[in-house]
DNA sequence: TGTTTGACTGGGA
DNA sequence: CTCCCAGCCAAAC
């Protein structure tokens, strides 16, 4: 993993297309992997940026509580939690069912 | 150059 | 248990 810490939302990027399909993760995650614990929001900003990057599965990435919170951000609401299902992962209430079992870290995956 | 914002998180009431 | 508040940090205005 080229830490390629010049551009934050590089950074982002690259770890959002590392998450495997049927896996998702969390912003607090993400940062704490590029050694931004604190800078979790700035993640999520960078997924904003992602918007132009259709290979950043964006709807991979949701919050602590596996809330589809950026759902809104997405061109349509409903995409997000189509996606998902789509890759085997229930979505009730914009919320992830079983998002323990779905969740994959990628300090833990990817192990630094 | 300074202020505001935000797809978050953790802790307290 | 749910709701609210403060902290954090980089990009956008």
């Amino acid at each position: 993993m080229a830490k390629d810490h010049s551009n934050f939302f590089n950074d982002v990027h690259d770890v959002a297309r590392l998450i495997p399909k049927g896996k998702v993760t969390n912003y607090g995650s993400i940062a704490r992997y590029l050694g931004a614990t604190r800078s979790s929001r700035m993640v999520g900003w960078a997924m904003n940026a992602a918007h132009n990057i259709d290979d950043i599965p964006a709807h991979r990435v949701v919050n602590r509580v596996g809330v589809l919170t950026g759902k809104n951000h997405f061109a349509d609401p409903g995409e997000m939690q189509a996606l998902l299902e789509s890759e085997g992962i229930k979505v009730e209430n914009d919320q992830i069912v079983d998002f323990k079992t779905h969740y994959w870290d990628p300090v833990v995956e990817l192990e630094m």
